[in-house]
DNA sequence: TGGTCATGAGACATATATGTCTCATTTGAA
DNA sequence: TTCAAATGAGACATATATGTCTCATGACCA
């Protein structure tokens, strides 16, 4: 293999940029090539600027978090099921999450239209599952949209912080959006 | 009065640099300087350096959340009306909400400690609220201060898009919280 | 063993952010 | 009007971040 640079470098600045730039934004490339345990001129020489590794990182967890939804989506019966499966396997994807919301990426068209994609996608499964039954029709979708990004956001730290697993904190999150946290007298 | 220096001009960099720095936490003082219509001068001679500013801007929102939870709490006859009435009276705050939440102030022990003491006061509240019956004991309590936290942001940016009103966004997150999203049979 | 390639360290120039200073202008009170 | 304080504009020096470059080192492969 005479192809290129070796990946697990890169990979490494990847994971490392998306754990600091979701803790903070504002973070330096040379925060993130110390993360990584790499040389910053390593860094320069798999992303040319600060501007193109946002890019890639953006093009990058909109990617992973498309294609974690699809998988986990092929075998579901229904667009309520879609939601629940979605929401687990997208918070343990939290760290991208938090840095499609926190970094602003305005001048790459390609990646606003995609993530405006996404959003409409998510519009569109709540309002499916209103369809079903599920939600209630009268909660206007916009907000069952930002509760479900943010309880999402909250499953992700909990699990980042120790006090739940992956599938613990996709149930929390999921009693919590449909049926509260009130005590139920059944 | 020949006090001191105008309040008009340090009031609106304060407001300007919630509004920046809650929704970029690396944001350059000349970008608050600018947004509060003020010289980049003039932010510095309120506020000797931008950690001053932060520290400065970490105080007010402690002691407004504080101020404003007291006040709404005063005639209140239970914890469960308390925990209501602080929602609907934060979600203005949202901005003060975000910036402690998103700026890193780790090199201050005093602010250090009124946030630690705000987060246990609501670890408190919403025990309190258990015992009264209205939230589920089998629910982790950290998981409950993550729920509110985050819808209670989510109320804001509703209200900050343009989505709702204060009182709206609080009887929306307050249902979240609660009762949840479902449809009703009732 | 020899060669290639990615890398780390670090020098270097540049850009941006920060903090200080000066000065002319404006504001508000006497 | 008159005066003192606050301000905006901007020069200036410094610090930090960014991007490019070189060179020696180490890993991997033939």
């Amino acid at each position: 293999m005479t192809n290129s640079i070796r990946p697990s470098s890169k990979d490494a600045i990847i994971e490392a940029a998306f754990d600091v730039f979701s803790r903070n934004a504002g973070a330096s490339l040379s925060q993130v090539a110390e993360r990584a345990g790499v040389g910053r001129a390593t860094l320069h020489r798999h992303f040319s600027s600060r501007d193109d590794l946002l890019r890639a990182l953006a093009r990058l967890a909109i990617r992973e978090m498309d294609e974690v939804v699809e998988a986990a989506c092929a075998d579901v019966t229904s667009h309520s099921e879609a939601m629940r499966v979605s929401l687990e396997v997208l918070i343990p994807l939290g760290d991208r999450h938090g840095f499609l919301a926190l970094e602003p990426i305005e001048d790459d068209a390609d990646i606003q239209r995609e993530f405006d994609r996404q959003q409409r996608e998510t519009e569109e499964m709540i309002e499916a599952v209103k369809k079903e039954g599920l939600l209630d029709a009268s909660v206007p979708t916009a907000w069952i949209v930002q509760a479900y990004d943010h309880l999402l956001y909250a499953g992700w730290e909990a699990v980042r912080t120790g006090q739940a697993t992956p599938a613990q904190a996709a149930d929390l999150a999921w009693r919590t959006l449909t049926s509260g946290l009130e005590r139920k007298p059944s």
